[in-house]
DNA sequence: CCGTATCCTCTACGATACTG
DNA sequence: CAGTATCGTAGAGGATACGG
């Protein structure tokens, strides 16, 4: 086995603490737009095709509490707020690569379940 | 951005695809106990404190149909069914790792958000 | 950002068929 | 009766969509 493992019989696994982190409908795609920079909500939500504003926001905040992502409000009006990954966020980068690298494969093996 | 995007406006993304995949609120740590070697479904069951009979079995279908897995019926009386990573599967094996080793740094991290 | 409606995931409980 | 692998269904709760 890949070493990580904890304990036996152990309640919460690292590997799921990752999942809980990234896991939500559109968290995987969220991370990978502000991978390029920081983005405005409006600007972010465009980029996302049918992504609600209502769970934008809500994800936007829940990786905000979570530490990944920083809220930087200019507090003009009309409001400027601008989303972008933090330090601590870009240690997930690699994760993501992965993710990605092996999306892309899957996609390409099983076009069928590209989802 | 690191690569792996695909043309503006597209609906899945690589990444959204990988999560789609290992999705699940079990799933993760069924693939982690797999990744020692072949298991049964009973003692896959013991292994994950909290899970039911029935959502075991029903992720363990989701994973074969997604070709990560593979199951073994022996076909005797009483049942005799093994699970083990198939061998496309196992190029999911650095994706895991990665996984795991972000929440093991992300659980001494933050320990309040361990989940 | 909120209230409401809807959908879907997970859980709980039970049932099946067969053997030791 | 206990154990093995799997399925059916119903219900709670959370996630998501829609409209204001």
């Amino acid at each position: 086995m890949p070493d990580g493992g904890i304990e036996e019989g152990s309640q919460r696994l690292p590997i799921d603490t990752t999942l809980s982190v990234i896991d939500g409908r559109w968290k995987g795609t969220i991370l990978w737009r502000l991978s390029d920079g920081p983005m405005r909500t409006a600007e972010l939500r465009r980029s996302i095709p049918g992504i609600t504003e209502r769970m934008l926001i809500r994800h936007l905040h829940e990786l905000v509490d979570a530490g990944i992502l920083v809220r930087h409000d200019a507090g003009t009006v009309p409001p400027c707020v601008h989303y972008s990954i933090s330090e601590y966020g870009q240690t997930l980068g690699p994760v993501l690569q992965s993710l990605c690298d092996w999306g892309r494969k899957h996609m390409e093996h099983r076009p069928s379940q590209a989802s």
